[in-house]
DNA sequence: GGTTATGTTATTTC
DNA sequence: AGAAATAACATAAC
């Protein structure tokens, strides 16, 4: 479930526990002071990047879902539970997550202006963060959280084929124009997610990501790990173009 | 049974 | 000291 889209998804599914108090809390996670969140109610519920956060009045609950994590609302998962918050009227259950407890101001930690997801999410200054890391793969950086935050491996690879740019590509040798082109789909491609996710059409959702076939040339799609952190890359040879530092 | 996978952080090594 | 590599954690599906 991890990426950004599927956080502002969740956030939508989970409103209704704003204004109700927590009546409980369950789990194995050792980051939550239990006795400060039972009793509270919940006030706001935002989202950053890949991380949910469930504010009360004077603190705040984050869970990540990392590479596993799962989510049951007003039910249960045969597996150990991580954290489980009751309310008075449903509950809300976390599995295989990393929770944690923010005591300070929410502003004093997070920077919406990185998050694609958010209103405040500023392109320009995504690009200049880029272009202050000139001899990275495009493929990594998309991942950077700092620079790009809710942006996953399945978004990367979309991202990369709309913009038609080779995953392995290095910053400083991509044009600008390439590299604004790549940001902004970064943003419609997440919101597009979103939707698929509201329609329940993920599955159809991916263009090449996990896919077999590139969908303008009909040839098989490479599937390869790219990249320092060596994630799937799924691209076309033929219609997405390598820039890279010319040798010698 | 082995491999792979939507991610991040802590620890170790150079 | 600090960057870079490695390990660690979690779990289901093929």
């Amino acid at each position: 479930m991890p990426e950004g889209p599927e956080m502002v998804f969740l956030k939508e599914q989970t409103e209704q526990f704003i204004g109700q108090v927590v009546v409980e809390v369950k789990g194995r996670t050792r980051n939550i002071p239990f006795e400060l969140v039972k009793g509270q109610e919940l006030t706001q519920i935002r989202t950053f990047g890949k991380e949910i956060l469930f504010c009360f009045h004077n603190n705040v609950v984050r869970v990540h879902l990392m590479f596993f994590g799962k989510y049951a609302i007003n039910g249960e998962v045969n597996r150990p539970l991580e954290l489980g918050l009751s309310f008075e009227d449903g509950d809300l259950n976390f599995y295989a997550c990393d929770c944690r407890f923010l005591k300070e101001p929410l502003e004093a930690v997070y920077d919406w202006s990185a998050d694609v997801m958010s209103e405040s999410f500023d392109q320009e200054q995504a690009l200049q963060k880029l272009l202050r890391q000139p001899t990275q793969l495009i493929c990594d950086a998309l991942l950077d959280q700092s620079i790009l935050a809710g942006v996953g491996n399945g978004i990367k690879n979309e991202v990369l084929f709309r913009a038609r740019l080779h995953p392995e590509s290095q910053v400083d040798q991509i044009p600008i124009a390439i590299l604004k082109d790549l940001i902004k789909e970064c943003v419609t491609q997440s919101f597009r997610y979103l939707d698929s996710k509201r329609e329940g059409t993920v599955k159809e959702h991916w263009l090449v990501y996990q896919q077999k076939e590139c969908p303008r040339d009909h040839i098989p799609l490479r599937k390869e790990k790219v990249g320092k952190g060596q994630r799937s890359g799924y691209f076309c040879e033929k219609c997405q173009v390598l820039f890279h530092p010319v040798t010698g």
